[in-house]
DNA sequence: TGTACATCAGTGAACGCGCGTTCACTGATGTAC
DNA sequence: TGTACATCAGTGAACGCGCGTTCACTGATGTAC
């Protein structure tokens, strides 16, 4: 399955084309070893120095990959939020689209915050922005319900970290503990947030 | 660094040493793709072919590890509990404590819960019930707590899912994200207890 | 319009590496007589 | 007490594999004159 070249100037197109293979064998294969240069090139229909056109190295391409889907995730989001102006139910609807990528794509999702590779080191930083960008935003719902007096006084830092914990919990869990999703993962994340919610919002 | 070999008959010290030394290999070496055959073998200092004479394969190996993982968990939950009869306290401790066992031995948390080989396989059903046997403790907790009437009727599976979710978001966070940690683990731990605990418990 | 040439998107073959696993073996330890 | 022998805990060498990466190359595409 050779891939017709391309033609002049258009030698962007494989790199676009590397990146959606390697997304998508993450996706298929299932485990993040699978993803090999010689794959990647397999599936795109090209030889293994092909790749070294596009990505210095391994690392290059993979964080290539995060990238992209850090930006899938926040598209998840900003779909969820969108035409919400109430802060808490931002919260919620966030919270939900949350787990929802991770349900849709778990082997992204351990990529990015489950892997070694979610640590992000030094060199790597915008890819902690790129997820800051979804934490961020979040930080800045909760700041809302604080001036609004909705929650008691707290470090609004340690309160949306409270909730980020929450849901990669229940994301995390799913995508590991098959057991969990039997009893099902929306019944015990509709649990947790209103118990969560019954004890962060003032009555 | 050759190892003395065993004497007659003490050929399962050899097992024993290559399980801890896997453990090891794996906690100082942060990384589940270090703990190789050879570099078992290597620290242990024995050759590669000898592991085969105590297990298996690879397989096997890591499977045995994990149990005795799971057994070290067990430990820290046991001593947390021990001499406490309030079920809420109980409760409390056992989520202190299994958080603490992912700060002090990460890449063995990662191994358990959060590595593709955490998903419990068929063939491997004991892993399940050794993990479960801390699941189990945690869900009589919950049943205790129903039964006295201190939190709202509810499956109790449900309630025990959710709260394992909660100190499984804590530690994987704590563990994967270091900025976390800047803000001080037991602080969040202690917000987030606070707050699920305001919204479970009956006032 | 035709042709020499530079450029650019790839290819093909090879490198050295560490891996899991196998197989035939060795040599010390204990046992039987 | 001495010696032949079985057992047992390992060893040494080798297998085939897939990996990331490199290097010199090819051949189609566009450009200059």
């Amino acid at each position: 399955v050779r891939r017709p070249r391309a033609k002049r100037g258009e030698g962007d197109k494989l790199r676009e084309e590397i990146l959606v293979a390697a997304s998508e064998l993450l996706a298929k294969s299932g485990d993040e070893e699978a993803v090999s240069i010689r794959a990647v090139a397999h599936a795109v229909g090209v030889t293994p120095p092909s790749i070294y056109l596009h990505f210095a190295d391994k690392d290059e391409l993979l964080f290539a990959v995060c990238t992209l889907q850090f930006r899938t995730m926040g598209e998840y989001q900003e779909r969820a939020v969108e035409g919400v102006d109430d802060p808490s139910e931002q919260l919620f609807r966030r919270a939900l689209a949350y787990v929802q990528f991770g349900i849709d794509h778990p082997e992204h999702y351990r990529l990015l915050f489950m892997s070694h590779r979610a640590t992000p080191v030094p060199e790597h930083e915008d890819a902690a922005l790129q997820q800051a960008s979804g934490f961020t935003q979040l930080v800045g719902n909760v700041h809302a319900l604080l001036a609004a007096g909705l929650i008691a006084e707290e470090d609004p830092l340690v309160v949306a970290s409270g909730l980020w914990a929450l849901v990669h919990g229940v994301t995390a869990l799913a995508i590991t503990q098959p057991a969990i999703t039997e009893l099902g993962v929306e019944r015990l994340l509709r649990h947790m947030t209103s118990v969560y919610g019954r004890g962060l919002f003032r009555t």
